[in-house]
DNA sequence: TTGAAAGCGCTACCAT
DNA sequence: ATGGTAGCGCTTTCAA
């Protein structure tokens, strides 16, 4: 069923079919309702291929995470989805995990696919060394950054002051003479290195002098973050506070102390990073740095929107966190 | 840059690029490489509308759930997206919500972008009244029903036998002496039918006469769920077990038993549903039915494979559950 | 207000 | 092994 054969149906010509669907004005109302009704009769919708043909665009945006079972990423995904959906846009999901070469070769099945934009979820796709290929990409459709910070031509950012957060946080533990701070990041996140920084500032304005031995490299697996910690317990090293660079890093830290019968907080504040469903689940229940994961997505599709407007968007928006206290601190 | 280009370049026609281009057999090599190279040169990539246009398929697959930011549906998305992938399929993301219009509205949409297949993540999707949408799609291109089962042609069910899993999970209670069982389900899913099934079913075996007070309908809100056990527990209602339809439901349950001074697993056991990752945030951490979400998926998407080629899979795919046992029982 | 016809870029069939 | 060409279904310009 195409639009010949709605032509043939409606007596008029396939331009005119063409001209109802697309809701031109050039129409007589009677023409139009009469093929209008033979539309909705037939339940005919028009082919996606043939119109992409012509006009180059299919109204999908590539949205890209390295793994969407990440409550993180999850959550992320899902605003940009229904944010994407109002604007009549679809999202095709690619799920590339760590790999530097797969996310390259993802972004370019992205391309031939013909996506409007794509949208880059989590600081891990900041490469530490070249980011060549989101560039290459970034030539022919434009790219958004979330929770990262890029300087590249029709790339727009996204992202939290998480160093800022992390800052503050020491200099909040400083006050009340939580010193002695066993910091955990995941090892494979960019944003760990702008966390990390946060910290050091933060350590440098306090006087704190954070002994190597309280910082923690972890990949992102409570049940081995318990281990660490507990073997760092073991080994008689102390501290009254921890900071990780997300929760579930925090939650293993956690349970970790409580099974050596340390209390928190009283004992040990812990204190987590990305406010997710995770914080509700300990207790007591996890204090942390909320980095407005929602705001940053909806942000991202509003700068599309503008793109696609013709407008000129920010390059880069930053936004700031909020530290969510709970039972833990 | 297209075809023709690319024909030019090489000093061929159009249709040698395009056999190079689909892997066809019929080209000597000498004439392959040398279009290759050009198109590897060039950086030229086939226009899929163009593709789609002539094949009437553009490799992509409608993937909806509820939402994705629900542990359980972002586990299952992420594996389907995997597997996908590896058969060359993109995933187009569609979360829906709860509301029946919507997700009939969600499918007229993927249809008329003329994706291969449509697959439904969640018992959700199979409604209580009429599930004519479902037919409607099915009438066009396969649907693949994960944790569901519905008889309607060119519809597949992938699903779990949740009901069988609460009946053995009352026996084992029942057989050590845990008769009190507080029974807690989400309202919203229909997978909860199922596993009350399997719940009366299990009492009747067991002379369990099990009280409606016992019986707790909630929202998925863990929140929710405290609230309203604190209630029961306050009112001076007794029991020694919590059978929960969801890990999040479990959850809140026992932090509520946990508030009033009640020992987990030694006053009341705690069974939770789906085997989240949600299960190792608590303590004790929670004993749960694995529903085999990932064994879904990929036998969902091994139908797809079979379908592709022509091969007629079976209808109905049941798998068996498997009870985690951790500290809660 | 309407229609005729020229693309859009590709696949696949038919010739050679 | 290669080329020519007819669609695929739509949008859009140009004429009427």
């Amino acid at each position: 069923m195409n639009i010949y054969d709605i032509a043939k149906l409606a007596g008029v010509s396939i331009a005119t079919v063409s001209r109802v669907i697309n809701g031109k004005e050039n129409v007589s109302e009677k023409t139009r309702r009469k093929v209008e009704r033979i539309i909705e009769e037939i339940g005919y919708t028009p082919n996606v291929f043939a119109r992409g043909l012509g006009l180059g665009s299919i109204q999908m945006v590539g949205v890209l995470c390295t793994t969407v079972s990440d409550l993180f990423y999850a959550r992320a995904v899902a605003t940009i989805e229904s944010e994407l959906r109002t604007l009549g846009y679809d999202v095709i999901l690619c799920c590339t995990g760590n790999d530097v070469s797969e996310k390259s070769r993802y972004m370019q099945l992205l391309l031939s696919k013909r996506v409007d934009a794509m949208i880059l979820v989590g600081s891990i796709f900041q490469e530490r060394t070249s980011n060549e290929h989101i560039a290459q990409a970034a030539t022919q459709v434009p790219v958004i950054l979330i929770n990262g910070s890029l300087d590249i031509p029709n790339t727009y950012c996204v992202f939290c002051d998480e160093e800022g957060a992390v800052y503050h946080l020491v200099r909040d533990l400083a006050a009340v003479n939580r010193r002695d701070i066993l910091y955990i990041e995941n090892t494979e996140s960019y944003s760990s290195l702008t966390k990390w920084r946060g910290f050091t500032r933060g350590c440098g304005d306090c006087n704190i002098s954070h002994s190597p031995a309280l910082k923690l490299q972890v990949p992102k697996d409570g049940d081995a973050v318990k281990e660490k910690v507990l073997e760092l317990i073991d080994a008689g090293v102390k501290f009254n506070a921890v900071v990780a660079s997300e929760d579930l890093l925090a939650l293993g830290a956690l349970k970790a102390l409580q099974s050596r019968g340390l209390r928190v907080p009283d004992d040990v504040a812990v204190i987590g990073f990305n406010d997710s469903i995770l914080c509700k689940c300990s207790s007591p229940e996890l204090s942390s740095v909320d980095n407005k994961v929602d705001d940053m997505c909806r942000r991202a599709v509003a700068i599309l929107l503008e793109l696609i407007q013709g407008r000129k968007p920010p390059t880069r928006t930053v936004l700031t966190p909020e530290f969510k206290r709970r039972g833990s601190f």
